[in-house]
DNA sequence: CGTTTAACGCACTAACCAGTTACTTCATTA
DNA sequence: TAATGAAGTAACTGGTTAGTGCGTTAAACG
């Protein structure tokens, strides 16, 4: 009597969140031109057909990776309770969460290169990107006012140009830390050289804001 | 009596330079993986058999077109004289050219990134690279000792940390520009919003290295 | 002028890859 | 329990792409 088969479950959720996971590391790994969908397959323990039936395409696959990713780094962002810190506390928050957020999920930096690389196309059909990205900014106008407002913060200090350089002096170090390591002859990612860094770029925003 | 064919011209060193434009061009549109050789060939109007004539292979063609694009901007930040100025107007030169090299030269942005999703492999082989490098450490050393010597400067900043800062207000600004222009709700790259960007990398830097 | 060298280019191939076809297996529910 | 539809699979296809074989032609040189 051959052993009985065990019953092989479904479960269209989950399968649909593996291939969503393996497509994450695959397109964070090799870009959107470099991704190969049998890997994906594969690695999802899954197969292309299934990929197909789920997403439509590897572009649309693509976009529901990148959305994902974008808000799961807005939600983040919103738990951080910015408003029940002084605001130059909350400021140095903001920044090491930035920082943390990229060097624990080295992903999202390469698929937002990925997708720049495109011209934003997939995210441009994104509706869910705006009223998230309106909330990140909103929180952050709140906190510089109030920064201003307690004679904290300098006045006229644009939020975009503020979110922007945050943002940059973390991911840049992090996204070109290969080639980085060649020109400065340096290991990058020694948890001294992060900690050295993490300190400079609280530094430079500090110095950034204040009076 | 048909045309006579005009006898067509050989010239080894401009077909090569035609293909490494080409080469550029291509590479920074579509990066390493979504650069297509056939593309390449039509563009410098040669064909892909030569391509191999010369480069050998696709990867080493990109390690070419890379090689050059370094070698140029180490070599035009070598021409800035900043020996000749006063540290700060001597560091505020070299944030302003940073970010019009950037701007002038939007491949190089492209091609590093490329290389940076590649962990830098081409890179590593290249010789050139590190003697080009250390010449650009040297500069900005002198230029930061000369600095906090004339008492302008704090004493104890990081040349690494500071060059570093330099690029990433600069690039992530550039390259990130699609995604960021549906985040933000903003036209980045207006002449308006460009020198308002530089007057803010500039504020940034100064800040930062000020007593 | 004849021989050699190297630039040049057509046309091919072997491999690869996104997307599909045709089919089986399982879970739900009438 | 049988009908229905969704989950799941292997093998295939048409088009593309990096890389080559081989012949041609211009220039260099004795």
């Amino acid at each position: 009597m051959p052993t009985p088969k065990a019953p092989k479950r479904r479960d269209a959720e989950a399968t649909r969140q593996r291939i969503l996971d393996a497509a994450k590391k695959e397109f964070a790994r090799n870009g959107l031109g470099g991704a190969r969908v049998d890997e994906i397959a594969e690695r999802s323990k899954s197969n292309k057909r299934m990929i197909y039936h789920y997403f439509e395409s590897k572009d649309l696959l693509f976009q529901h990776v990148l959305e994902a990713a974008y808000l799961d780094i807005r939600q983040a962002e919103q738990k951080l309770d910015l408003d029940q810190l002084p605001p130059m506390e909350a400021l140095e928050k903001l920044v090491r969460f930035t920082w943390n957020y990229y060097l624990k999920n080295p992903e999202f930096i390469t698929l937002v290169n990925s997708e720049n690389l495109h011209r934003a196309k997939h995210l441009k059909k994104s509706e869910m990107i705006t009223v998230v990205s309106r909330k990140f900014l909103d929180m952050t106008k709140m906190l510089l006012d109030r920064g201003v407002q307690e004679g904290v913060f300098r006045p006229g200090i644009d939020v975009t140009q503020l979110n922007i350089t945050i943002a940059a002096i973390g991911y840049y170090y992090l996204t070109n830390r290969y080639t980085a390591e060649i020109v400065y002859e340096k290991n990058m990612m020694t948890p001294e050289a992060l900690e050295t860094r993490l300190a400079f770029n609280v530094e430079t925003i500090k110095r950034l804001v204040c009076k």
